[in-house]
RNA sequence: GGGCCUAUAGUCUAGUGGUUAUGACGUUUGCUUCACAGGCAAAAGGUCGCCGGUUCAAAUCCGGCUGGGCCCACCA
């Protein structure tokens, strides 16, 4: 065989397709499932597979827990990490939409849903291709699974009939919140409120049996669905109303004027009308003075019968309309600007509407307690992100509604009897089904054999939630998934605590009465350069695809390295720069180490005698080692890698480097055999421990200089713990104290415009400086004839 | 309105009570050095947001103020 050559520079191309090659053909990241080892598991959160591109901020989160998988893998744990995509939900089904310019309702549900499946097997594989597999991640794609694949319906199924039959879950006919866009109802959890310009008009309303008052509303169009007046009960300029009768303009109707305590005295003109439903106020009193139910809007979002002739205008032609009828019969009094917070659909920012609708609910406000006890017994890095679900747990309003009025998502396995209306559920063994597609094998109570299927779908999360007993193949491998669950680590992103880290901490106590995972991982928020959030409309977002073009995978990995776990990063293409400076100096540190290794008296089994910085370098890299660990096994990614970088450029590099080479290339070869095997164990050691952060330069780096004397197939299945050194106090001392006295010379050197090589007739070396163990070492490395001292 | 986070050289950043406050980028200067010019070496640059408190000792702990960010909220 050729001696091969050490090349000057790597070709990062090159080597990062060589290497993704050989991990996936040698499956380096298979999961063993015999292996004695303990299990490191991940939730990995799935990725929404209808994302047409990826931005920077997916790869820095998705890369950042790959760090910990990596870590373990080297630190003694059989890890356990499924890549995974969601493809189940709204954001597929919208992406279809658009791209063939159709509506859901336009085909049959199976159809539309095969598109669905099609359309995001497609962005599934660019994904994996370009994202996990072209950052280098090392997943076991053995461990693959998608949320809307038929193991994920029965697990969400499963979950639910459970529910059901615990009665946590159930039916009810109540005001929900509701997406007039998307047409469907929604959870607390999927709308976000957004300030919004309006206008507060002030109105008149006659008085039955004579006289008018005047009330403020932000929501004119609402008029036809005014069930009841309120006043407070301590308004002195109102007392004599109370128990009156208001008469509404425009439509003509009578309602009664109440009294509240909510109702705010200072606002508008002290006068509420109550209408359903405008907002959830409009919802309380409806139930606390059980006024009668007037729904006025469609699930499109229009004025239906009600509205008389203002039929079928959307709100906002109608609010002019009606605005404007009122102006001129002399109903209108003024109409002033107002601020106003509004919930809206997170996904189209439409405002959320209140229908009464049939929906499915699962019992939430019940256990506030039990849900915030439980976050408390996992380890949420960092740790003050648990208040925020906390938080987000006692505001909680609602139980969380999980159907939906949408066609691509786990369908609800219930059929309702045609004659009583009862629910029959489905049978557990038939899951997963589509009871539009299935009928039920059973009889209902009444005797019945005519069954409505539900045909709505599970709300996202419902699925999303379940991810550790997907992920850890609960239906497909019991064994293995008693061995995984509870899992090590649940990483996510803190805009989604409210939703998948609440749920799934929900459904994992309500079905097992056990924590989802043991730690939480929140992911860095990379921003603009200019320190904003990255908005596709404000055109500002970094596609990962066009910084891979400029930068080797490597040095990406090495920026979202600096991330701190749970913090914002505004990006900065200087980090990457730095990034390639680094591949570039550990690619130049071997070339240096290159020639030597066939020396190494470890190797060749010769004896050596350790000098005084060779203790000093052995003893700062173990101490490296030991706060690396101990910043990895608490999520601190960021100073892990900080740690070996200046360890590694500016002691091993700037220092031990320089004060060798006299060794090196001097005459004494038991001299020169201490320093290079030193040396050894240091760029060993040191790519061992780049090699998370950096895996294909440290790969390639290990083939070429290490491979045949350890043997191992790939530097990412060696253990962090394969040499330990002393460490040794008095080396750390002398070893810090002679890198002083060399940048001392070194800028003596400077000052008389010498070049650092150039040998020197005399230093003079103060006498509080000196150690004489050190001299040796100084003239050597310094180039220095007669060392002096003086005091 | 409630909650949480944050404030360190021109910019970004480390630093959870104890000698000259860390590193990077930028700036200035020196070095054609045999691993590295995407290089090496060195220098300059900081009232550690403001006010008060605890302490022998505060960038660090506590309180208040101010600025920035995030989350939440039914004022019609």
């Amino acid at each position: 065989m050729a001696k091969k050559e050490f090349p000057k520079k790597p070709d990062f191309r090159e080597l990062e397709k060589k290497w993704q090659k050989y991990w996936s053909d040698k499956k380096i990241y298979k999961f063993n499932s015999k292996s004695k080892k303990e299990i490191y598991s991940i939730d990995t959160p799935p990725v929404y597979a209808s994302a047409a591109h990826l931005h920077v901020g997916h790869a820095l989160h998705y890369t950042q827990f790959e760090f910990m998988a990596r870590f373990w893998r080297m630190n003694g744990k059989e890890v356990y990490f499924p890549p995974c995509f969601d493809n189940n939900g709204l954001p597929t089904e919208k992406y279809v939409e658009e791209k063939y310019g159709i509506s859901k309702g336009d085909m049959p549900r199976n159809k539309f849903r095969k598109l669905c499946r099609e359309e995001a097997a497609k962005v599934e594989k660019d994904y994996a291709n370009r994202a996990f597999k072209g950052l280098g991640h090392s997943h076991d794609w053995n461990l693959l699974y998608t949320t809307i694949e038929p193991n994920a319906q029965k697990i969400s199924q499963l979950a639910f009939l459970k529910l059901v039959k615990q009665k946590d879950a159930y039916r009810a006919k109540e005001p929900v919140l509701w997406c007039p866009h998307h047409q469907t109802a929604l959870a607390q959890a999927e709308v976000e409120s957004k300030a919004r310009n309006t206008t507060l008009n002030y109105l008149y309303f006659d008085l039955k049996g004579g006289g008018k008052i005047e009330i403020a509303t932000t929501r004119p169009e609402l008029l036809p669905a005014c069930v009841g007046v309120f006043v407070h009960p301590k308004d002195k300029r109102y007392k004599k109303l109370v128990g009156k009768t208001a008469i509404v303009p425009l439509f003509n109707y009578e309602v009664p004027i109440m009294t509240d305590e909510k109702v705010d005295r200072e606002f508008g003109s002290g006068i509420v009308m109550i209408c359903t439903f405008g907002d959830t106020t409009d919802i309380e009193w409806w139930k606390k003075h059980k006024l009668p139910l007037k729904i006025c809007i469609t699930e499109d979002g229009k004025l239906n019968e009600l509205a008389g002739k203002f039929k079928g205008l959307d709100f906002r032609t109608a609010k002019e309309a009606i605005k404007d009828e009122l102006d001129g019969k002399g109903y209108l009094i003024r109409s002033e600007p107002l601020q106003q917070e509004v919930g809206m659909c997170w996904r189209c920012k439409t405002a959320v509407e209140y229908l009464v609708t049939d929906q499915w609910f699962i019992k939430t406000l019940k256990y506030k307690k039990q849900i915030i006890s439980q976050s408390k017994k996992i380890k949420w890095n960092p740790y003050f992100y648990r208040k925020r679900l906390e938080d987000w747990t006692n505001n909680l309003g609602w139980d969380w509604c999980i159907s939906r009025q949408r066609y691509f998502g786990v369908p609800i396995p219930v059929w309702y009897c045609k004659k009583c209306g009862k629910i029959l559920l489905a049978d557990e063994k038939d899951l997963p089904l589509d009871p539009l597609y299935k009928k039920p094998k059973k009889k209902c109570i009444c005797g019945s054999t005519q069954f409505i299927p539900d045909e709505d779908v599970f709300d996202t999360w419902m699925t999303s939630s379940m991810t550790p007993q997907i992920a850890s193949q609960q239906l497909k491998n019991p064994k293995l998934y008693k061995r995984i669950f509870p899992m090590s680590l649940r990483p996510q992103s803190h805009d989604i605590i409210r939703t998948w880290a609440f749920y799934t901490t929900l459904k994992s106590y309500l079905l097992y009465k056990s924590i989802p995972w043991k730690d939480v991982m929140i992911g860095t928020y990379v921003l603009d350069p200019k320190g904003k959030g990255m908005h596709k409309s404000a055109g500002n977002v970094i596609w990962l695809p066009d910084l891979l073009a400029k930068y080797p995978v490597d040095a990406v990995r090495y920026w979202a390295a600096s991330a701190g776990v749970g913090e914002d990063l505004p990006f900065k293409e200087k980090e990457l720069v730095r990034g390639v400076k680094l591949l570039t100096k550990l690619w130049n540190v071997c070339r240096f180490f290159d020639p030597y290794k066939k020396d190494i008296p470890g190797y060749k089994g010769g004896k050596i005698k350790l000098k005084i910085e060779d203790k000093w370098i052995l003893s700062r890299l173990q101490q490296t080692k030991n706060t690396y660990k101990k910043y990895f096994e608490s999520y601190k990614i960021s100073r892990a890698r900080k740690e070996l970088e200046m360890f590694f450029l500016h002691e091993l590099c700037d220092f031990y480097l320089e004060m060798i080479k006299y060794r090196i290339y001097g005459k004494d070869s038991a001299d020169a055999d201490s320093a290079i095997w030193t040396l050894y164990k240091c760029v060993f050691d040191s790519l061992v421990l780049w090699s998370p952060f950096i895996p294909h330069i440290t790969e390639e780096l290990y083939h070429l200089l290490f491979k045949e004397y350890h043997g191992k197939e790939s530097i990412h299945l060696l253990n962090f713990d394969y040499y330990r050194y002393s460490i040794d106090k008095k080396s750390l001392e002398l070893g810090k104290k002679a890198c002083n006295i060399i940048a001392e010379i070194r800028k003596y050197k400077q000052d008389k415009n010498m070049s650092l090589g150039a040998e020197l007739e005399t230093y003079t070396l103060k006498k509080s400086k000196h150690d004489p163990k050190l001299d040796n070492l100084i003239k050597g490395a310094m180039r220095i004839k007669n060392l002096k001292i003086k005091n």
